[in-house]
DNA sequence: CCCAAGTGGTATTGCAGCGATACCATCTGT
DNA sequence: ACAGATGGTATCGCTGCAATACCACTTGGG
């Protein structure tokens, strides 16, 4: 087809992200995927740090997450965390080290100056991607995994926000961070 | 980091067409690879349906390339036909039963309807997301493979196009497809 | 015309991601 | 209280992937 120009593009920068990470994660033995699970869960709210979550959001099974994250956590990238009243849940965190490397490794050298080149209005952008991205899940029934700021249950009361379903306070920074809980405000 | 939406959306989308692939292939025995591959493949002009080209456009090693090119041919997907005058290059073609198969998982079931309802200017779309494409390919020193008719060696002569590298003539059509050797006219 | 360097392609090896399946522990709801 | 649902781990087999080595062919100076 001679259209879908849109698809073929993002579809050939996600080929072209991950052959990056392969080629910026090797000296560090990291694949792909471990930068992923990295980059996801320092972006993760407290509902949202957990195995199954980083599988729904990366779209693989548990039990290869699983593993993914065993490997991690013996390269000192990962810290785990039982559920305080939730006995099946384990939250995870990146450690120092995996923050400092996400720092330098995410987005890629030359992504930043390439956005700036193109003459992208990144506020625009950003807008229709998500609006796409959404489309495409509700699609495929899967989870959204938006920013609380953007979710219906979220509830400003004086003092600060509080999360609707669990009627637990959040802190401004909480708001930024991606739920797997969430659900469009639309 | 709260900033850098583009480059986490672009990211995520190409998780999740990643995800589906592997999906919407398992029936046909086909991995994320092979689609793209034959994708490739179906979009190439006549200088670049090669496996280096594959390797190059997918970022992968022309060893890796080369495996996954033999399994598509045994599976009745790929034809292969030296070159006339170079007899190291074999030539490379999705079969009739490679291109049905592409056209009904190329796009995924949902993606025209989630860009429509995301109200997306494609043309706006299409130009924004070459130009970043491009910085990062140019911040790499990779090839572009862009469409003959956005190349700076295409000429424009009366009664046709003609390949300023090949002297050849190209018909419209050809000027539409991707070409490994392609440079941008800017 | 020749030969060294470069290019396109394949063969082989070792490793690691990935799904499938099975299994266990814990929670939930009627 | 118990059946079903949910979060997580263990194990197996397959396959993508890079690295290395190797071969055939082409190219470009002398």
């Amino acid at each position: 087809m001679v259209q879908d120009g849109t698809f073929h593009l993002i579809e050939r920068l996600g080929s072209l992200l991950r052959s990056e990470q392969r080629r910026l994660g090797a000296p560090h033995d990291l694949e792909p995927v471990h930068l992923q699970a990295l980059a996801y869960l320092s972006r993760a709210n407290r509902y949202s740090d957990t195995p199954i979550a980083v599988a729904e959001f990366l779209g693989l099974t548990k039990g290869n997450v699983s593993q993914r994250l065993m490997a991690l956590e013996r390269a000192g990238l990962l810290t785990r965390r039982p559920d305080g009243t939730d006995g099946r849940v384990v939250h995870l965190a990146p450690t120092a080290r995996a923050r400092t490397l996400l720092r330098a490794l995410t987005p890629p050298p030359g992504w930043r100056a390439a956005l700036q080149t193109a003459g992208i209005d990144e506020a625009a952008m950003v807008s229709a991607l998500t609006a796409l991205l959404a489309g495409l899940q509700r699609a495929n029934a899967q989870r959204t995994f938006g920013q609380c700021q953007t979710c219906r249950f979220l509830r400003r009361e004086k003092g600060g926000f509080v999360c609707g379903l669990t009627l637990e306070p959040l802190t401004p920074a909480d708001t930024q961070l991606l739920c797997r809980e969430h659900e469009s405000a639309a």
